[in-house]
RNA sequence: GUGCGAUUAGUUCAGUUGGUAGAGCACCAGAUUGUGGUUCUGGGUGUCGUGGGUUCGAGCCCCACAUCGCACC
């Protein structure tokens, strides 16, 4: 079963909450979804996704699954869920932004998009049937329209050209996907995505087009791809009233904190991003007291615990002056720590959204909280 | 003891016919938005072993010394 309700809104602020329901649990939202592309949240236990982060849904990536370790070994292991010993939902993207981001040599045609594996080289086609057809074995709770990632930068003419194919390939995809069912008994939806890069009127249509095949929500595809942030909001602002209140809407792909809180003030309900723990990895912490990047050779001899207001467990047990010589040392333990506080701030964040919501004072709360975790400490 | 070679950035080294020095790594910063455990950008941090000499000018040529390495007595 699937199915978003709106529970309450800010009444100084489009943001709202609500609850998407799916047969491996409920999503309170805003939520942010930890990304996991290759069946593992980089670095973090699903033990702490669970019990330290609080993370209600993580993602997977078709593109890189189907590649590693493939259909036939997805489908003998019972699924993404089981092969990687998750129960709560999960979220698969298409693999359209791969394709467009990491493959170097790629075609893309009405037909579908060809590409050519950044593991080894070998050939590949995705088309609108063959992805619903590999999700359905990967049996994400939520999968993702296969679309094409228009570059920020796009003029006017590409942008209509590439969106109209995006369009046309949802509505095989949507076919398709009405035509196939769920192999492991829990119900999947998917989710189609809006495109139009950074022009209005192809945003609202684009919206309106995909809204035709939204079950439960919707996304929003083609932003923090090189545009300014504050287009990007706009964008946001343009949407808003286009896309019914009874949908749950994910901004694909962002954010930092500011943009996540940004996002809730216009109405997103869901977030997923690389950066808690990519530039986790690479010593950079987000916090309510701000941005720390622990390389930094200021952190050599602070003992004081990695964060003061953080919930995750690593924030209490060892210091900043430790954090800062295994990031030195190059140890891998630095990564688990930083991507555990930064995805349990993360968390943080949307939980806190959502309690001020509730309240009534999102709006003004958020003014105060985007310039306390945007500035550098 | 003798001969040969070496000595330049934190480190390993490059340095043209003599015109006050560069590279990799390290280090110090910055970037990173539907993840290739990355990648990219910027920064040179120096008593050229020491002391003399030649020269308008020496990392480079000459002398002495020091230290290290190799070979031979």
């Amino acid at each position: 079963m699937f199915k978003f309700v709106r529970t309450s809104k800010d009444p100084g602020s489009s943001a709202r909450t609500g609850v998407l329901y799916t047969d491996h649990g409920e999503i309170r939202t805003p939520i942010f979804m930890p990304v996991g592309t290759v069946g593992s949240v980089k670095g973090v236990w699903h033990r702490d996704l669970k019990e330290d982060i609080n993370a209600e849904i993580i993602l997977g990536n078709t593109y890189h699954l189907y590649l590693r370790p493939g259909l036939d070994i997805l489908r003998r292991a019972g699924g993404l869920h089981r092969f990687e010993n998750w129960d709560r939902p999960i979220l698969t993207d298409s693999g359209g932004f791969q394709v467009f981001s990491l493959s170097k040599i790629r075609k893309i045609t009405p037909e579908g998009c060809r590409f050519q594996s950044h593991i080894d080289g070998s050939r590949h086609l995705f088309t609108p049937e063959n992805n619903v057809d590999t999700q359905r074995i990967i049996g994400a709770d939520i999968m993702m329209a296969l679309d094409e990632c228009c570059p920020g930068d796009a003029d006017r003419s590409y942008a209509a050209k590439s969106l109209k194919l995006t369009q046309d390939w949802l509505e095989r995809y949507a076919a398709h996907f009405k035509e196939t069912e769920p192999l492991y008994g829990h119900a999947q939806t998917f989710f189609p995505i809006i495109q139009g890069c950074t022009y209005p009127d192809l945003r609202v249509q684009a919206a309106e087009h995909a809204l035709q095949f939204s079950e439960a929500g919707i996304a929003i595809g083609g932003l923090a791809v090189g545009e300014p942030t504050e287009v990007m909001y706009e964008m946001l602002e343009v949407l808003d009233p286009v896309i019914p209140q009874d949908r749950a809407r994910y901004l694909m792909g962002v954010g930092t904190p500011a943009n996540l809180l940004e996002g809730i003030a216009r109405g997103v309900d869901m977030f997923d991003c690389v950066m808690p723990t990519r530039n986790g990895r690479n010593g950079m912490l987000f916090t309510w007291d701000g941005i720390m990047n622990m390389r930094n050779a200021k952190w050599a001899d602070d003992f004081s615990p990695i964060d003061p207001k953080g919930t995750s467990f690593a924030d209490h047990s060892y210091s900043r002056a430790y954090l800062h010589h295994l990031f030195v040392a190059g140890e891998m333990f630095a990564a688990m720590l930083a991507s555990e506080h930064n995805l349990a701030f993360y968390l943080d964040v949307v939980r806190q959204a959502r309690a001020h919501i509730e309240a009534g004072d999102f709006a003004a709360w958020k003014e105060d909280a985007v310039k306390r975790v945007s500035q550098r400490i």
